[in-house]
DNA sequence: CGCCATACTTACCTTTTGGTGGGTAGCCCA
DNA sequence: TGGGCTACCCACCAAAAGGTAAGTATGGCG
């Protein structure tokens, strides 16, 4: 449990495989607009299809959000459904996996909200 | 608290602040060597110095590991300490807010673990 | 004097990432 | 015939990130 793990453990290359772990992990959330799209299928109750995702991702261009939706669904965090239609219909969901992102994310946002708090009273002091 | 968030929430601009705050908390993140330093500076009891880093980041060359420490120091995360002494001494350690990372980083380590499980799994079947 | 150690700095280059502006396929409708 | 719709692909360019190899400053020591 994330909680209760052990920052100063026995084992002197914990922190290496902890590193690799981590570094793993920002790896598949690196990408100017994954994050973005993540927020974006968490906060729909549905999937989006790719229209959706360009209008709610506002400033991203067809490109990018293709190049960013491939890499996410390579890497397992969202699934890519096709509609055999005309005109083409495509949706986009979180994976189970990417659910599981939950957490982490909400650690990373109170710890965001934590730090532009500090911030903000250093200055005015 | 993070375990209570609430991703399907009333404002439904809420997801939209959440994706900004997670991009800011990434950005100090981002960058090859980052993670690897705050991770060696969790597993240290003490502070390190600088070529105590060098030789545990392995692989980083000088400048790559400076300009990431001068990142991490300028984002709050690490503090510098110059000793007054020749030949130069200069350590570095996590600062509160770096420490404050910890929940963050473990919610991360314990979602990269189930990832690559879940892909072993995936491969093997 | 000349060399050592430490913690950098600098010039230069390569790779990766992000972005623009076009094009394409397939069917529908007028 | 010739648009319009959607979800892409491609050629090309610019900026940012990452990396190499050299140099700098300081004072102690032989």
């Amino acid at each position: 449990m994330a909680q209760d793990r052990d920052w100063k453990c026995g084992d002197p290359q914990q922190h290496l495989k902890w590193a690799e772990a981590t570094t793993d992990a920002l790896r598949v959330l690196e990408g100017k607009w994954k994050i973005v799209i993540i927020c974006q299928l968490f906060g729909a109750k549905e999937p989006l299809r790719f229209s959706e995702l360009e209008r709610r991702c506002e400033g991203v261009n067809q490109k990018m959000l293709i190049q960013q939706l491939k890499e996410l669904e390579k890497d397992g965090v969202v699934t890519r459904t096709v509609y055999p239609q005309v005109p083409p219909k495509v949706d986009y969901a979180l994976t189970e996996m990417g659910k599981a992102l939950g957490p982490a994310m909400a650690e990373l946002i109170d710890w965001a909200y934590m730090r532009r708090d500090r911030l903000e009273i250093k200055k005015s002091t």
